[in-house]
RNA sequence: GCCGGGAUAGCUCAGCUGGUUAGAGCGUCGGAAUCAUAAUCCGUAGGUCGGGGGUUCAAGUCCCUCUCCCGGUACCA
């Protein structure tokens, strides 16, 4: 084990357009937490950074869209964020944010030291200006006709309908998205960081890190054989840190470049906050402080290559001593995503359930090695039957059986017994082995052989039966419970880092002392022999069935709802006129067939009014076309037609849907086709 | 298309450089116990390790191939 030296751990700083949600605090927020509070119980010198990521391309654009300025959308997404870290008990020492003045300025520095070191390089490139705005347009602000399938509404990086990467020069008709005119070409020259010229260093630097995770070093080798590319770190754009060279108005720092820069700019600020302006120089620049970024893999490329590389460029700062990436965690088998709107936020499921549930069921299933996958269900059996079950009912009756039987206080314990000498030697070696494995930053197995010290502890209980010495042998079942409160401390300890409340709860219920706290203490467990316990709490509290299934429900309105929107605020609120652009009609079903190969598809015929439609329908494992014909049905009327397996739809018909079952909305009595819906 | 990763008991996952009868937790089933949030403890069953082929004394672990999933990247003159 590793002792007492100084760590500087970095968390993923989240992007200020969209809410966290669990598969984040799985994969870059949860397993440094545990580590941070595992390295202060060791006693380790350790700080915790991390902050909100609030410049760029989509801020601005969301900004544009919505009609507010930047500075509303990334305080929104920075508070609630911010927020949904205190919930979780995900304690950083500062969540900072790029926005602020202090990060603009060690942006610039660095930036600056790398243009006087010369390594910087600048280019030429043609791209599109607004002459009405005076402004170089972003590639996602401009929208045009796809050279290669024709599509309307192509944006200047890729085309949705086919799936070319564009560039916003190939786009036919190119027309700027905020004001609509039409841009012209002209030339723009950037800075670039010359990536491929620390190829070899990277490499040798990457090979030197024969302790790095598999999944993390495979991700460095295949870019490092593809070959790096100098990137650019400049942009034409508003949002962001202003390039601090003369002739460069318009021009932003590319936020890649500038975001990672926002790790050295927090730990700056935490030690101005503490009054000890240079304090942060011994974390950055001392080479025997051990720099760890956690993240998920889709920063690996930043995280253990291009912020290197930067750094290595600069020349004063120290490299990362390890990137302990995770992969993503899925629910239910499908992916998270912000614009699909699939996903559990944070700021919902803490809502729903207590902190030490949400971080024991994610921590257990964390995406150490590959993809996982979480669900409700999952959540609530690790709660009930792990949880409550195994370390909630230990501590539960052991205090219970202190307090009918003992008079509600530590009873003295007059002599080991050779079972129990024997119980805290395997605590002992227990508590080293969950030491090894939080080392190595393999949580799972750690939180495993935590729960395996519960586990035993029960066993303890069982098989020396003091409901039974009570009758029998007082002083022998005095030191039984003894034990068993002392194993309590002992879990106390080895969950800290997992769970931090219940380790608070049980601490109070022995009246330890929680200030002092070590490590090692687990195996040496501080109570007061013949002192009262305070009050008995149940630590996890069973999570009922109906508090599962009303979750899977909202689960997947909200992924119903997304389909049509894209809208990634997630505050899902919309105004009148949102609505009115929907146009609902009554309408009869006049035929009703199914769609020959498909699986869910019936193709009906429908009288809206006097016209007549056509639409095709996934309902067919729902509804048989016979019991459809003559219904009365809600048509969204306005909908853009579309071809399911060749076939036109013009509209869609409204039903309800609830896990499995499915039903069509239709009317409280007749009222003729056409009549409009509000 | 190319590169990389995945596919292991009902479920969620472990299985470094190939080596005894393939593991854990949960769930299942049976038993014991009754201090405890009907919570515990013991035991049982469950896998031709995605399909096929090969190397080897020996392969989940190496090689080839196929299928499916996930990333990245290229092209769609």
């Amino acid at each position: 084990m590793q002792k007492n030296s100084r760590y500087l751990v970095t968390a993923a700083l989240p992007y200020a357009n969209s809410f966290t949600h669990i598969g984040h605090i799985a994969g870059a927020y949860l397993p440094p937490d545990i580590y941070v509070r595992y390295r202060r119980l060791a006693g380790d010198e350790v700080i915790f950074i991390c902050g909100s990521d609030e410049h760029g391309t989509a801020i601005e654009m969301a900004s544009i869209q919505e009609g507010v300025p930047p500075q509303q959308i990334i305080d929104r997404y920075h508070f609630a964020n911010k927020k949904g870290f205190d919930d979780l008990k995900i304690e950083f020492d500062i969540y900072s944010r790029t926005s602020n003045e202090e990060h603009h300025k060690t942006a610039k520095e660095f930036f600056l030291t790398l243009y006087e070191k010369g390594i910087l390089t600048q280019k030429t490139d043609k791209q599109l200006f607004s002459e009405k705005e005076n402004r170089f347009l972003a590639d996602r602000f401009v929208t045009g006709t796809c050279p290669v399938c024709g599509y309307e509404n192509a944006r200047g990086d890729e085309c949705e309908n086919c799936g070319s990467n564009l560039s916003p020069l190939e786009l036919i008709n190119p027309k700027s998205k905020i004001t609509g005119d039409t841009p012209v070409v002209k030339e723009s020259t950037h800075f670039y960081f010359p990536l491929a010229d620390f190829q070899q260093k990277l490499d040798e630097w990457i090979n030197t890190k024969t302790d790095w995770k598999q999944n993390v070093l495979n991700y460095c080798k295949g870019w490092l054989k593809t070959g790096l590319k100098d990137r650019a770190i400049t942009r034409d754009l508003d949002w962001g840190v202003k390039v601090p060279l003369k002739d460069n108005e318009g021009k932003v720092i590319y936020v890649w470049f500038e975001a990672p820069i926002g790790y050295i700019t927090a730990t700056k600020e935490l030690f101005q906050n503490k009054g000890d302006a240079e304090g942060w120089k011994k974390y950055w620049f001392d080479e025997n402080t051990k720099l760890i970024h956690f993240i998920g893999k889709d920063n690996i490329v930043f995280h253990a290559l291009i912020f290197p590389a930067m750094l290595m460029g600069h020349g004063d700062y120290i490299l990362p001593y390890n990137v302990p990436a995770n992969e993503f965690l899925n629910i239910g088998g499908l992916k998270q995503s912000k614009s699909r709107g699939t996903g559990i936020l944070v700021k919902d499921i803490v809502e729903k359930f207590s902190v030490d549930s949400i971080r024991y069921a994610l921590a257990a299933t964390l995406p150490e090695n590959r993809d996982t996958d979480f669900t409700w269900e999952d959540l609530q059996a690790r709660n009930n039957n792990e949880l409550a079950a195994i370390l909630g009912n230990f501590v539960n009756r052991t205090v219970v059986f202190a307090k009918n039987k003992f008079e509600n206080k530590i009873p003295v314990r007059s002599s080991d017994s050779t079972e129990s000498v024997e119980l805290f030697n395997y605590v002992r070696n227990q508590t080293t082995l969950i030491a090894q494995n939080l080392d190595a930053f393999k949580f799972k197995d750690a939180l495993s052989e935590a729960m395996n010290i519960a586990r035993n502890a029960n066993k303890y209980f069982n098989d020396t039966e003091p409901w039974k010495l009570i009758k029998s042998d007082k002083d022998k079942c005095a030191a039984v419970i003894n034990d068993c409160l002392r194993l309590c401390f002992s879990l106390a300890v080895v969950f800290r880092p997992f769970l931090p409340d219940a380790s608070d709860k049980i601490l109070k219920i022995l009246k330890s002392s929680i200030a002092d706290l070590k490590w090692d203490d687990a195996a040496n467990p501080k109570i007061n022999d013949g002192e009262e316990l305070g009050e008995n709490i149940i630590l996890f509290p069973i999570i009922e069935d109906e508090q599962i299934s009303k979750n899977v429900k909202t689960d997947s309105n909200e992924a119903a709802n997304t389909q049509s929107g894209g809208d990634d605020s997630g505050i899902g609120l919309i105004t009148i006129d949102d609505f009115k652009k929907v146009v609902l009609k009554i309408a009869e079903v006049l035929e009703c067939e199914n769609v020959p190969n498909s699986k869910k598809l019936l193709k009906l015929r429908l009288k809206v009014g006097d016209k007549e439609k056509q639409i095709v329908s996934g309902i067919s494992e729902h509804y048989r076309p016979e019991d459809l014909i003559g219904k009365s049905i809600v048509l969204v009327d306005n909908l853009k037609p579309s071809k399911l397996m060749g076939i036109e739809s013009q509209g869609m018909l409204l039903a309800a849907k609830l896990g499995k079952e499915l039903r069509i909305v239709t009317t409280d009595g007749a009222i003729d086709s056409g009549a409009e819906v509000n």
